[in-house]
DNA sequence: AAACGGATTGGCT
DNA sequence: GCCAATCCGTTTC
């Protein structure tokens, strides 16, 4: 069943974030249909987080979409050539966003696979933000989309987690973001294959 | 108008 | 495990 547009709205984004662990996140680009399952997520907190493209209320062209209501995409591009895949959360001008790092394949392998080149039995295939968000076509055209249409969305497939099966670490590549980048905000799926290399608790 | 640097990846050792 | 590739958005002149 597919995530309620309210879901979003909750201005907890460090549990929204864990919460988001085992949800199947789908796109349909065209008549193809592709989906995984989250196994790893990082949390962005608004205003406050010096990580956060956000901080301290800056809003430019590309921040715009995370001052939207929760329930819509954030995607940009790093490092000139990847998309990065946020889920936007709280309230509009609540600039909060979840990162998503890592997804498990589960519907339309083989249009991942030719996506990337690649087998999905290889870890590699979707673990990463910017293999991820590949694996499920996702560009900066999804920039602003909502996920309640029906070109991304998020469901609820009932995979639940045992609290000893999450591990909670810093976030990845943010060592700029001085103190703050040490908080545990980045969870994931422990031994899952397709959790991005940083993988050890 | 131009320079700077990044929420990374993947190919090579 | 290490390090080069790559280019847009932001900042600065």
């Amino acid at each position: 069943m597919r995530l309620k547009p309210g879901y979003y709205l909750n201005d907890d984004v460090v549990g929204l974030a864990k919460d988001l662990l085992g949800k199947v996140l789908y796109t349909k680009i065209g008549d193809e249909i592709t989906a995984g399952v989250i196994v790893e997520t990082e949390a962005y907190f608004g205003i406050k987080d010096k990580a956060s493209h956000a901080y301290g209320g800056r809003r430019t062209n590309r921040t715009e979409t995370m001052y939207g209501a929760g329930g819509i995409a954030y995607v940009y591009l790093c490092y000139g050539m990847h998309n990065l895949f946020n889920v936007v959360t709280s309230v509009e001008n609540d600039p909060h966003a979840v990162l998503i790092r890592g997804i498990e394949p589960l519907v339309g392998i083989e249009i991942i696979e030719k996506r990337r080149g690649m087998s999905y039995t290889k870890g590699a295939i979707s673990a990463g933000p910017g293999s991820a968000a590949k694996a499920l076509g996702i560009d900066r055209a999804f920039n602003a989309k909502s996920l309640s249409g029906d070109d991304i969305w998020i469901e609820d497939h009932g995979i639940r987690y045992n609290e000893e099966d999450i591990a909670a670490t810093p976030r990845v590549g943010i060592a700029y973001a001085k103190e703050h980048a040490l908080l545990p905000w980045r969870f994931f799926v422990k031994g899952n294959k397709y959790v991005s290399k940083p993988n050890k608790v």
